[in-house]
DNA sequence: GTAACTGCAAAATATTTGCATCCTT
DNA sequence: AAGGATGCAAATATTTTGCAGTTAC
């Protein structure tokens, strides 16, 4: 990663921070940094090891959870039982995610990550039932592993 | 629960294990029979709740999880970190689940279950990526809660 | 009788909480 | 200076594993 590039990620991390009136700490920064750094979701143990042995536990499950409240993260449920999370584009924010998009976890390289061109599709419900958020997990092949070689 | 009722629940307990090749043990049929009660979906706690002091919490997971294996159930995700379990239909078999239905959460009630008669829709992904399983869960407010007069 | 299932104990893992201290603003 | 964030310790909850005894067929 270029100069220039960790440069603006700090940028962001900061612009991001400051947007949700939350203190900027290491621990953010940090967390953040590790987002934007990489496309794919993240479980909590992803993000402990990536930080290294800098933060305590406790304290990355606080700060997701403030990610989280705050509309920077949002969580992407999967049937394995291990939640992950990833970035949630501009127009989420406090107590009003607006994430639209769908997920997809490749059976290949298991990452998951969002597709975000993809919208989330109209769900014709029966009678007497009402929509909120609808969260669609596609399971498959990413672009990455179906264009390898098999091995 | 008529008499009726419960003999009807007990015949199917015992031909959806035999169908399965698994032999027929007090807890595979309480399990299952607690499934059959109820048209919700259950969390492992749920579970163990509902079968009483009667099995051993080890002898739940084991279950949960051959039934799974089998196709007898499948896992519902949801963003609160709890997998949920639901009855699968007839076309499912062992290794293949064949789960085409969207999943509902009551955001009023907290009751999980499936939607057999909506199917998951089609999604179009970026070229390069297959699917495989999708996985709709829709958030909202169910048929009964709707119904009901606010409180 | 034999393979499979269960219960118990214990280990491993994951998550939450309280509190004293430190840091950001 | 004050409120909020962090680290540490510990409590709590969840899931997995090994093994010995029991059960289904």
């Amino acid at each position: 990663m270029s100069k220039k590039t960790v440069k603006l990620i700090a940028n962001q991390v900061e612009a991001l921070l400051k947007r949700n009136n939350l203190s900027i700490t290491g621990s953010r920064k940090k967390i953040l940094q590790i987002f934007l750094e990489q496309t794919g979701a993240l479980a909590h143990v992803n993000i402990e090891k990536k930080a290294g042995e800098k933060f305590d536990r406790v304290t990355v499950y606080r700060t997701l959870q403030t990610f989280v409240d705050k509309g920077i993260i949002h969580i992407i449920p999967t049937a394995d039982n291990s939640i992950r999370y990833a970035l949630c584009k501009d127009e989420c924010s406090e107590g009003h995610h607006q994430d639209h998009h769908i997920h997809f976890v490749c059976n290949n390289c298991s990452k998951t990550f969002c597709l975000d061109d993809v919208v989330t599709p109209e769900i014709k419900l029966p009678a007497g039932y009402s929509a909120g958020h609808v969260e669609v997990v596609v399971e498959g092949i990413c672009k990455k592993c179906g264009s390898q070689s098999p091995k």
